[in-house]
DNA sequence: AAATCGTCTGGAAAGTTAACAGACAGGAGT
DNA sequence: ACTCCTGTCTGTTAACTTTCCAGACGATTT
């Protein structure tokens, strides 16, 4: 820790202004004082100084009350500007926004099998013409993505599915072929701090979002951050050895198989299929077993035993206050089968860790992408701290600190 | 955030003050200028301001340059005490020390079957009584042990060892009998907080303990921070259903087991005498496998595959940067054993995580136990972050900062 | 008339730069 | 070998800067 000098003190306080005007959108003067506990001559220059350096904007006025309508002020969103980025083995899509967290323009493009990067790259340019940019404009991009980046090599591991990226360093190549900054960020984990920010993580601290899915993912929040691991592969749990506690025999490998072959699509219908539940992939399976009755009911059980085994061990590592279940087998199983799941785990872990469905809706990747780009944008720019334990949870008018008393410290 | 008055800014310099004299031992008031970056003038009122405060002691001068004579300052030890307990289900050992760190007295006494919350008290009580204090005085008292104390419901999980202890509220207790604030600390995380410290984990923010032992527990550090989880069971592996990959046979089931019915003693002494090494304990088994050759080292080979299919599953969850063994077994089986587990390691999994073996002397849970309500302690009366990304390392007289220019910041 | 907005004035708190008096070590001069 | 000077370091004091706060004042709107 180090000292500092009055100079420290207008930092923190510009900090702390801007700070509360990007969370609680515009504000007067009045209740940028009440929010940041300054006093009201100290609050006005501080805003006219922000005002001549371009960092604040005045932003209509506000009238209603008594007495004269007050000024009220934002960030300068054309500060900076960022890009989103879905990218899936099918579909690219992309998302521009600035500073202030308004998104200015969203694009959508096929992913063609052949020349990733030149789709990549023109989708970009594409986007970022809408909004009136070029690419280099762009100060930061984070790009969702299956698998995770080893920030040593910058090789994107676990994704077999993303042909032709092996062996590359991934965002220097996108960041050559953009000439920003780029972030490659796992899918899951974007999906996560989506469900921290606006889904059924608000406010908790510590725990874990399951993705049941062809590769089956885990992202792991611990103390309000995101685990990301020492090579990037902190929550990659496809890999792990567990045994198959399904009654049914499927023909499973019963002393260890990879947990992710045991919740592979194939791998759930063919469960169902030994239930008597007939369908081609896992989510239809799931549908088909929820809508009929007690064969249904056993193939659930027997799921839950599956998807409950993985979660135990990660209960067993990291004991999170709550695990969620994403991605569309779990969506399709809805609450009767978090709650089995749930019902498994006491058989297998000490703490009742409750399991609960994420709230997804939308696009939670590239949602959780542009939350992510902004926060490293903001820390560029501002300064303000990137991990900030609250999260920004876009304008909340109702919520700001009432002006009743602006001397209050 | 929030903003702030001059006043902060005096507050966090005080703080600043403070931390860089607790961590570099007696300073003079250039050396603490050069820390934190204030200027003489400033310096000079700060320290006087803490002297009158009782924060603060001069401690002696500091000759041999030009010049006069330099005042040395320290931080006022008697401002408040801790004791650090590590208890075993043989011996309460107890340390008391000063808010400076620096240790007054020690006691060690055996464990009566009977009666264990009498025994602490009058231990606790004769200690105290050593360093002319009453238990009531300690500011903090940190107990080392086995199992996890739920924080919710204060009950010591995971514990089996601990006759008497279920079903209570033992930190309750424990304040209740002694009249101070009581935190009970798993003994494997105070393990690792003193690698942390003093160890092999030092600047490492992200690694793995592990501590094979009639109860496998692990520590899991992220982020330069112990993760104790929402019911103080993070690390708690013992109950980790594993396949057993020992080529040996020694009728364990091979669809999984309990890891610690894997690596406790009596199972590794049969994993030996299948391998033809005859010892009555793990630890006898690992040493004598070590001397002796090819069939010993079978042994050890298959040991290792038993550890390392646990450690890839805390692997898969939170890819650490580094995996420590410690406890008696590993240390028997030292380098060998761990280069035997990391090569196992490999084939389980992606990350080519070093393991090492743990740099364990002395008295590891007491000293972590030590540091740890330290820094309690500090945060409690200085406002010192409780976890310090960089912890207090003792003084280091060669790393203070030069004071060839006090005044460049 | 009452409340509220924006601005202005004077003052308090914290730190910085600059200068000064005194103390000590080491080398130059006798 | 002794004395004395010089350079360096310590600690203090004074004047100035930066930042914020409390209170007052006119203007504006209901």
């Amino acid at each position: 820790m180090r000292a500092g000098s009055p100079r420290l003190l207008r930092e923190i306080n510009d900090r702390a202004a801007i700070e509360a005007l990007l969370r609680n959108g515009p504000l007067t003067r009045a209740e940028l004082e009440g929010i940041i506990g300054l006093s009201k001559p100290a609050t006005a220059q501080l805003l006219t100084r922000l005002e001549t350096e371009g960092t604040v904007l005045r932003n209509g006025l506000r009238g209603g009350g008594r007495g004269p309508r007050a000024q009220l002020w934002t960030v300068n969103g054309a500060l900076a500007h960022v890009a989103a980025v879905d990218l899936t083995p099918d579909t690219i899509d992309i998302a521009i926004a600035d500073i202030s967290g308004t998104t200015l323009t969203e694009h959508r493009a096929p992913m063609p099998k052949t020349d990733v990067l030149e789709a990549f790259h023109s989708a970009i340019t594409k986007t970022a013409a809408q909004a009136g940019l070029t690419p280099d404009a762009l100060h930061h991009v984070v790009v969702g993505s299956p698998g995770a980046v080893d920030p040593a090599t910058g090789r994107l591991n676990y994704a077999p599915h993303m042909p032709g990226w092996e062996n590359k360093n991934i965002p220097e190549e996108l960041e050559a072929l953009l000439d920003t900054s780029v972030t490659v960020e796992n899918d899951v984990n974007l999906v996560a701090l989506e469900e921290m920010i606006a889904g059924r993580a608000i406010g908790v601290k510590d725990f874990v979002l399951l993705w049941p899915a062809d590769a089956v993912g885990a992202a792991v929040v611990v103390n309000g951050v995101l685990l990301r691991g020492a090579t990037g592969g902190a929550g990659e749990i496809d890999a792990l050895q567990v045994p198959d506690h399904a009654h049914a025999d499927t023909g499973t490998e019963r002393t260890g198989s990879r947990y992710g072959d045991l919740l592979d699509s194939t791998a759930i219908a063919r469960l169902a299929r030994a239930h008597g539940v007939s369908a081609r992939t896992g989510r239809s399976a799931v549908e088909k077993a929820l809508s009929e009755g007690p064969a249904g009911r056993e193939f659930l059980v027997d799921l839950a035993r599956r998807i409950a085994t993985g979660v135990a061990n990660v209960i067993a590592v990291v004991d999170p206050e709550l695990v969620l279940l994403s991605g569309e087998v779990a969506q399709a199983g809805g609450t009767t089968l978090a709650d089995l799941v749930a019902a498994e785990l006491r058989h297998l872990v000490v703490p009742r860790t409750p399991v609960q469905l994420a709230l997804v809706t939308g696009k939670p990747v590239r949602s959780g992408a542009l939350h992510s780009a902004l926060s490293v944008v903001r820390e560029q720019v501002f300064g303000l701290p990137a991990a900030t334990t609250e999260p920004f949870r876009g304008p909340q008018r109702d919520e700001r600190a009432a002006p009743t008393s602006p001397s209050a410290r």
